[in-house]
DNA sequence: CGATTAATTGATACTTCTCAAATCCTGTGG
DNA sequence: CCACAGGATTTGAGAAGTATCAATTAATCG
């Protein structure tokens, strides 16, 4: 695999990593490892302690837990420019969820020790890690909300206009992201059939197009209604 | 109200604060100042934007926020030592929760810069920071992933649990924390009468006692059962 | 002690889950 | 490039879990 150069990397304007100056990045650049991983492969294993974190170069992952029946819960995504695993470094504790990329993807490690002489020397990484986490928490604390409040069916209105928000779209104007109606119930918390019977409404409903996995967003503003989204 | 004195406060041990120089404990000392809250006063109003945080001396209070519905979803709660209000402070966002207390509470306002001089000055403090927002990253995901695939009897017995490991006992074995139907209804994400009507089935089959808002645990190896906690 | 809020109980409706069966895709190897 | 195996998707029917509405009763606070 290639060694990326951190100093032209697209991802580190929006990373933490941007506050370094070009010694401290330096150190980076010479330690990292750069590593490819293919659609499906997992990143990381909850329960592990990891070694380091890894920078998300290009690519789109999901984190997600088991729940007590062993099913899956997708707590959120990653991509360009993401982070993935500061937290379990950060607190000492074994990674809460699991990494699985959700195409090819290319990432690099870094070594906690190097995280940790990062916030150690410079105040202002330190400070755009907790603004980082930050920002997750109020996440959080809004899906923690929607979860315990939303009928299924609110709940999935929101996931599709969530996922274009963070994914974007494509040329041909569909969310620009894959995922089995499976993943999209271990999103909303739900059966899959469930999914699959309100996705038949929203698309009877003229709300959305689909395509096999390919869904196209067609009627927004009534989807934010259903979904009770008010931002 | 009287000016505590932080080198002495019994909640600094278990507070990031601990990390702080004698002299730039003394400028925290020297520029906060202490308040006295009421049961039932809010500290904090989801939305607004703090210009500080509090630390909690000693009392009780739930951290809420309101859904789309208007209802209110208890998120977390704090108590002796917790610090309140920096995740809006270092996001740069609105508070996002809505902070009430449940108990007489004596708490003491840091401003915003102590709190930037803080991190800017003492990595050892960042870090033990970004070690506490690790942990609630870690707990915000168990709880959404319970809220996400758990059914309200579920939920409800690990919250009677999770209360009795946050707030402790009484000398006569109750659970320490006195809360309405309505706000364990706001915990679960369920109706109140749901509550009302599981509290009596757990009560019928002995797992608890109920008196008033006074809950006593008799079986938490059954309840955690019930609520598929697996610690 | 009223007055208000909280808690309880009952009846009914609705949403969602579960199980089962049939089709449809997708990725893979020949 | 094509056929095939195994997974993914779809649809149906019935059961279960919760929500909602309404009406009492109990508890709490000035």
């Amino acid at each position: 695999m290639e060694h990326f150069d951190c100093a032209n990397c697209p991802s580190r304007i929006d990373s933490p990593f941007h506050e370094l100056s070009v010694d401290e990045l330096t150190k980076v650049q010479n330690i990292k490892s750069c590593t490819f991983f293919k659609k499906g492969q997992i990143i990381f294993h909850e329960g592990n302690r990891p070694g380091g974190i890894y920078c998300i170069r290009k690519g789109k992952v999901k984190l997600s837990r088991l729940g007590s029946d062993g099913k899956e819960q997708i707590i959120r995504f990653g991509k360009d420019s993401d982070i993935i695993g500061y937290r379990s470094i950060l607190s000492g504790e074994n990674l809460s969820a699991t990494v699985t990329t959700l195409e090819d993807t290319s990432a690099c490690f870094v070594p906690k020790k190097i995280l940790f002489d990062s916030i150690e020397g410079n105040p202002k990484f330190s400070l755009r890690i907790m603004k980082e986490m930050s920002r997750e928490l109020g996440e959080a604390g809004r899906l923690i909300t929607n979860l315990a409040q939303k009928s299924v069916r609110e709940r999935l209105a929101e996931v599709i206009l969530v996922l274009r928000t963070t994914f974007g779209e494509t040329e041909e104007g569909n969310v620009d992201i894959s995922l089995t109606r499976e993943e999209l119930a271990n999103m909303v918390g739900t059966a899959t059939e469930s999914v699959i019977r309100l996705l038949s409404e929203f698309k009877e409903d003229q709300l959305i197009e689909l395509k096999g996995r390919k869904l196209k967003i067609t009627n927004p503003d009534q989807l934010a209604r259903i979904g009770k989204v008010f931002d």
